[in-house]
DNA sequence: GACCAGGTCCTTG
DNA sequence: CAAGGACATGGT
């Protein structure tokens, strides 16, 4: 990563940070997260919250009750977030997998960051963002979460490298504390938000910040 | 009706 | 290894 990269790095969260100081994100417990994570695969959260609702008050909302669940039970809870089917099979996988594995969450605590985000990929429909989220907002890690808001909108302030080093490029900006890495990438979604990033957006709109 | 949402996996060229 | 398709509901 070069240099430069690095010192816009630093520009755009100082202004991000500027912009939307101190706010929370994800709250929930470790379980929440986790499953919650799974369902925001191409979703909208406001549909996440209305999936959570619905496991949590048919007491589906937790990796023990998931590991023991009925898939269709599964599918018909978390319907509203789409993909239902590979949804639901994919939180299936990660409660066999916490279940077998470590027994419990609780377990997983004292695991490493990188055993734990390696063991995470090995889930089944657990990827790089997915893993991350848990990692950042369920297990309190210093994993940062790269989505594509977080690619789109460092390319319209001139950081032009590919997605896989941004992870370590914003791990080498921030201070390596959790705090920080989930309010920099909840700032990164919300300004996305705010400014209705589209997959096509190729116009730099992240200049008004530090003007 | 068209387009897209805080991805991931599998198949092709 | 990059690109393209599949997965699916709900909001604008």
């Amino acid at each position: 990563m070069s240099v430069s990269s690095s010192y816009k790095l630093q520009t755009t969260v100082r202004a991000l940070r500027s912009r939307y100081g101190e706010i929370s994100w994800w709250p929930g417990d470790c379980d929440e997260v986790m499953i919650g994570a799974i369902l925001t695969q191409q979703a909208r959260w406001e549909q996440v919250t209305r999936a959570l609702a619905v496991l949590r008050s048919r007491g589906l909302c937790s990796i023990a009750a998931l590991s023991s669940a009925h898939i269709r039970d599964i599918e018909d809870a978390v319907r509203c977030t789409g993909f239902f089917r590979i949804k639901a099979k994919r939180l299936q996988s990660l409660a066999a997998h916490v279940v077998n594995t470590y027994g419990s969450v609780a377990a997983m605590e004292h695991v490493p960051t990188a055993v734990l985000r390696a063991d995470l990929l090995s889930v089944n429909g657990i990827g790089e963002e997915t893993a991350d989220s848990i990692l950042c907002y369920g297990f309190s890690r210093t994993s940062f979460v790269i989505d594509a808001y977080t690619e789109k909108i460092l390319r319209c302030t001139g950081i032009h490298e590919p997605r896989w080093s941004l992870k370590a490029l914003l791990e080498s900006a921030l201070p390596c504390d959790n705090q920080e890495y989930r309010k920099t990438h909840a700032y990164i979604v919300e300004y996305a938000k705010e400014f209705c990033i589209k997959k096509r957006c190729d116009t730099c709109i992240l200049v008004n910040l530090s003007g």
